[in-house]
DNA sequence: TTATTAGTGGAAACCATTATCAATTACTGT
DNA sequence: ACAGTAATTGATAATGGTTTCCACTAATAA
């Protein structure tokens, strides 16, 4: 039962890092959070969840860094001067879905609509500049821009 | 002759804004660039032709915002830690286009292909969203992430 | 255990962007 | 043209998110 492998462990093994408690701890925060954390906010939120022992905020974006190198975390910017992280997968698979972002108050919305014509569109757009461009392309990103109701 | 409008000066005067040397060369670079400068970019490109006189680095970081706000010139992160910009139209009209970032060099591709299907998903996208999440959408991004063919 | 290597975190440095503010410039009305 | 005024400029200083440094600690190997 202890031996519940979590689906990134594999991912950290196989690139030969440590599972250290300050990593395990920040994959705790992103899967317990709901939203867009930025680095500090990680770090307040680790800050207030252990009194004792303070994980640095230099710990903090190292181990992010590590994260999105291997596909564990995505990283955005939504504008608002600070780089924010979210979990790439969630408790039930992956949870592929994109952003509607606020310009008035900076909210964030996930959202899921339209995404498999969307997919279909994409895949099939990757293709083609792959071959025109001589690219690989890994992934791609798609955020809508507005307002929110009261915002407007 | 010297009567000829460029379409930004109309948006500019409407807003109460004056049209001063300074934000007449910024404009100016960008229309010559091909790419996406920064803000230090077309800073050093100005400094370059005119040796006399040196914009400020801090009126261009005004302008470029001001722009923004205008509509008449985009911003971009590409993830190289430094905001780009780029005219949002061209010489003969809108020049719709995303971006293809080479997540290797950073170098940054101009692609239109597929622009009309996308077009088409995206504005129902938009609607659908628009709707679901009480969100008035003004405008969205796109970009694909990968390696150009120098940097596989 | 001892040796070796990876990881940590406080402090200092970095660097793109923003705020300040005195001097200059563009526009308005005379 | 001229003066009045409010907008604009730009050198300098400050800000703040992120990185670098480096001595120390923890994990793994021999
Ligand atoms: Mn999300
Ligand atoms: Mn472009
Ligand atoms: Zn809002
Ligand atoms: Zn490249």
């Amino acid at each position: 039962m202890g031996s519940k492998k979590k689906w990134w462990q594999g991912k950290m093994k196989k690139a030969g890092l440590r599972l250290t408690a300050p990593r395990l701890s920040i994959i705790d925060v992103l899967i317990h959070s709901d939203d867009h954390p930025s680095a500090e906010e990680i770090y307040l939120a680790l800050r207030r969840q252990y009194k004792k022992h303070t994980i640095g905020l230099t710990t903090i974006y190292r181990t992010l860094d590590i994260l999105v190198q291997l596909g564990i975390v995505y990283k955005f910017d939504f504008g608002d001067g600070r780089t924010r992280y979210e979990l790439s997968e969630g408790p039930n698979g992956f949870h592929h879905h994109h952003h509607l972002v606020c310009n008035g108050c900076g909210h964030i919305v996930d959202y899921t609509d339209f995404i498999d014509e969307e997919k279909e569109l994409l895949d099939r757009t990757e293709k083609g500049l792959a071959k025109k461009y001589n690219f690989s392309i890994h992934h791609h990103l798609i955020q809508f821009y507005g307002l929110c109701e009261h915002c407007r």
